[in-house]
DNA sequence: CAAATAGTGTCTCTGAGACAGTATTGG
DNA sequence: CCAATACTGTCTCAGAGACACTATTTG
């Protein structure tokens, strides 16, 4: 077998097979304090009216990151992501019925998605709890596999990366950070131990190194009832590493 | 601009760009106690006579994992290898001068690698130290970049799933695990606290959830002097993680 | 014997978690 | 007042690391 080696003597049409490279992304956000999805509704063959991941094909001109900015832009209006990364490409033979679709998957945080709208193509978008989608939606192509990818992916990134400040806004109350943990890792904290873990040591503190910093600024308590929560913004600790370990199910 | 959805409403040559799909595959074994990894050399333009990434095309009929475990097959003669996991993909406008390229990486570790023989269309394939390929030699299209990236996917599994394992025998030491550690973190670790580690609590044996389990056997000790180390075989303790967290550079 | 490697014992420090208690709001 | 949320204090326990010490080999 002759076909170990990457390229052939000539490029040929008849030397290697082709195929169409479009870009899927997983669009997270947390809305209502659950984890939703931007999913958009088919209105093409195959899969018409199944939900989808949204996505388009690469263009020979840019780069896979490029494409898949391009598409988050295309999708939300979100210009510089905070959050951006490469998932798992997916080349199944029978993933697409018609032709060979390698599609490049991506991982996007966002903390909140605008107006979502359906393009052209598309009879409807909106986000959708990730749990609705994956229970009582039956998404197109691989899409469902893709979508679970993308939650194991982004529940280790909570454990290595600063992911989790990709969900909230400049200034953010430290319950709506929990939350996002939470939501992600399907746990529930301890909201004292938690406080104690995100502001550090007195230590870290002093040496600005803590993950987040009081603002002095106080949201109110829209729910009935509880103390006013301090506004925090995200600090230098992250470069570091999160200050959370996932708990182990033991 | 309709390019947003996934597919056009007919799938026709005009609509979209096509692209070759290759696999790259980044193999990596520990020998003469380095970190080294497969290269074959080029005999072929472009990038004649530099050394390579083995990897080859993706055939329409055939998944991308299969296609790396074709690769791997066919590069080292290993069948089944214990870890083969998806690195990333690459698809740079410019990272193949003739023609659009993507190319999927994947990282394999495997405890030896036969004879690494080079195909009909390369000059030599051999094991490199990684820190030689990376310093002293010029890789052809990206793989520099693609080398780099799976030492540190390789540093990150290490913390997270049982790659380590996948360099070592079936009956192993623990000295030569260690060094698996300390290869790929590029640290020195204290063989104390590293069997300590991997040993794992009394109570964590008793549930025979330990990371090695003692065989009984002992090594010869080939080098001048010591004594003579125990064999270990993989314990079942790998399920709830790896028994050693990477240190912190503070 | 010394040198080298394998392995044990033990101490300290730090961070995670449990949980009681205090602060401040809405109803 | 009570309920709810936002914090602070404190205790305990387990793991990481430092390091002294023992065990067994080669030369």
């Amino acid at each position: 077998m002759n076909t170990r080696h990457q390229n052939p003597p000539e490029y040929d049409a008849t030397d290697y097979p082709t195929f169409a490279v479009t870009v899927d992304i997983v669009i997270l956000t947390i809305l209502d304090g659950r984890l939703q999805v931007v999913l958009v509704k088919r209105d093409e063959n195959p899969y018409r009216s199944m939900w989808a991941l949204p996505g388009g094909f690469k263009r020979p001109d840019e780069t896979l990151d490029e494409a898949a900015k391009r598409e988050l832009l295309e999708e939300t209006g979100v210009f510089a992501p905070s959050h951006l990364t490469q998932l798992k490409a997916y080349g199944d033979p029978d993933r697409d019925p018609r032709t060979n679709v390698v599609t490049v998957a991506y991982l996007a945080a966002l903390p909140e998605v605008g107006l979502v709208e359906a393009g052209s193509d598309a009879a409807d978008a909106r986000l959708w709890p990730v749990h609705d989608a994956l229970n009582d939606l039956e998404l197109a192509f691989d899409h469902a596999q893709i979508l679970n990818d993308a939650l194991s992916r982004a529940a280790e990134q909570l454990e290595q990366t600063s992911l989790a400040t990709s969900f909230l806004r400049p200034k953010f109350t430290l319950s709506e950070m929990q939350s996002v943990y939470e939501e992600i890792w399907g746990v529930v904290l301890d909201p004292a131990n938690f406080q104690r873990s995100v502001k550090g040591t007195a230590r870290a503190a002093l040496n600005g190194a803590s993950h987040v910093v009081g603002t002095g600024d106080y949201a109110f308590s829209t729910t009935r009832g509880g103390r006013p929560p301090e506004l925090y913004r995200v600090g230098q600790g992250w470069a570091d590493g999160p200050p959370l370990r996932r708990p182990r199910n033991t």
